[in-house]
RNA sequence: GGAGAGCUGGCCGAGUAGGUCGAAGGCGCUCGCCUGCUAAGCGAGUAUACUGGGAAACCGGUAUCGAGGGUUCGAAUCCCUCGCUCUCCGCCA
């Protein structure tokens, strides 16, 4: 969300930036709402100032009947108060659900354009893999090895639901390990274990509503959602908190199932997993101070990224367009994985600073100095990594002529020594 | 699911025959004094949001004692609804 008093001041800046994402601002309401809200705020407590110095007045009265003609007149005021306060709360209500559906200013930095024809490789890193074969798609290689079952999955639940199976379940398993391992160890970042549903202001918090419902899972007879990101629970772990300045930044690690509808991609990636209506995600948080908050972006960038390395698979990293990035984020960096069995890059990480867009919207502060003013933090979070795409990743990677598939170094002491899948 | 207790400022904790309570007191914290150092001691200060004025320092107003509503001239204090925490019983992984 932004800062009713900073779009106030700076509107015409605003909407061009806003532009740039190819979305409109309708300003006209916005000045209405705002000005209509100062007006009544403005009488309500004008009256209410009054009020409270007849009251105290009366309070003070030792012949109490003196006091029944002013408690008459207060009456009256109080009544009006009350039908201020009404018109107020409408507008209040109204500017709110406005300001809610605004998305994030982009970054100056952040390249300009429409879709992601117009995102940026920033490097690649990594060789593709040696085949001398013609390299199989992940569905390929998971059904003929037994360890991905597409038809079961989709017999126990429907479309996008996935049954892993042996060393399918022990790679995924293997992979989420690997990757909290990883970031809590070498990393630095503090484990957590979220709910995997979560309430309305949570949703809100970090921006999937109001504009997003349809891409969620709710429940019936409970208002909840299934997270479509740990970034939701995470993010919201300090709402409506004021941190220490000393404690920042925070870093943390969640893995979670993800949950989303996927409503809309309709026809899109249906074969194998790449979008799954449940799939795991290792997420990485941070909370910091907003003179850091870039910095820290490249280095959670980098931490993601680290992953791959170590897996030894080669990817490339993507800075998304104004175009294209996500709706609270200012600035954006996928990371984008090798597919050989493909032939093509696909996203397997996005990392997103979100500066004070969250952090409004969830309240979450933190004091500079001791005693100085809190101020909002800036949050930032990115895939560390998407876990299904990595196990597309490794299978695709790894594969060899015969059909098996060598596990990478580095995830063999999790998959008790096993140094190939056939 | 049933019965009960509770939710006050960073923390602890007063405060119900409604009035001067943004809220005693303590702890913590900040600054100053004192003191070889530290500790102790002494003094002062120590919430947030919105809003009006001001270049600013700052000054004024309003709101906030879990949330929302009600009664009242006036509510932390009374009434209603909801949320959360805790204890006991039942059920269950």
């Amino acid at each position: 969300m932004l800062d009713a008093r900073y779009l106030r001041e700076n509107l015409d800046t605003v909407e061009a930036r806003l532009k740039s994402r190819g979305e409109g601002v309708n300003i006209a309401l916005f000045r209405e709402l705002d000005g209509r809200r100062r007006e009544l705020l403005q009488q309500s407590e004008t009256l209410k100032a009054l009020r409270n110095k007849v009251t105290e007045e009366i309070s003070r009265l030792k012949d109490k009947s003196q006091g029944d003609e002013r408690k008459l007149q207060m009456r009256e005021v109080s009544q009006q108060i009350k039908g201020i306060d009404e018109s107020l709360k409408a507008v209040e209500e109204e500017l709110q659900a406005f300001l809610l559906t605004v998305p994030n200013i982009p970054h100056p930095t952040t390249p300009l354009g429409k879709s992601e024809l117009d995102n940026v490789v920033v490097r690649t890193w990594g060789d593709e893999p040696e085949l001398n074969f013609a390299p199989k798609p992940h569905w390929e290689i998971g059904e003929q090895l037994g360890i991905l079952d597409f038809e079961r999955g989709a017999k126990l639940a429907g479309a996008r639901f996935t049954l892993y199976r042996g060393a399918g379940a022990r790679l995924e398993r293997a992979l989420i390990n690997f990757m909290l391992d990883l970031h809590t160890e070498q990393h630095k970042y503090i484990e957590m274990l979220p709910p995997f549903m979560v309430n309305r202001e949570c949703m809100t918090g970090t921006g999937q509503l109001p504009k997003f419902e349809e891409d969620l899972f709710h429940l019936e007879g409970v208002d909840f959602f299934l997270i479509p990101t740990a970034e939701v629970p995470v993010t919201n772990i300090h709402r409506g908190e004021i941190l220490k300045g000393s404690e920042l930044p925070i870093s943390y690690v969640a893995h979670t199932p993800c949950f989303r509808k996927e409503a809309g991609s309709y026809g899109k990636d249906t074969r194998g997993l790449i979008r799954q209506h449940q799939f795991n995600k290792v997420e990485l948080v941070k909370f910091t101070a907003p003179d850091r908050s870039y910095e820290e972006l490249q280095i959670l960038l980098g931490h993601a990224e680290e992953v791959l390395r170590r897996l030894n698979i080669r990817y490339r990293v993507v800075e998304l367009c104004t175009g294209d990035i996500g709706f609270s984020s200012a600035k954006t960096f996928d990371i984008e994985v090798w597919l050989p069995g493909q032939n093509c890059y696909r996203e397997i990480s996005s990392c997103s600073c979100f500066e004070d867009f969250q952090a409004r919207r969830a309240g979450i502060r933190f004091r500079p100095e001791e005693k100085a003013k809190p101020e909002f933090v800036h949050t930032l979070n990115g895939s560390g990594l998407a876990v299904g795409r990595t196990v597309v990743a490794v299978l695709e990677n790894y594969q060899q002529a015969d059909g098996s598939v060598l596990i990478p170094e580095a995830l063999r002491p999790y998959m008790g020594g096993l140094e190939r899948i056939s």
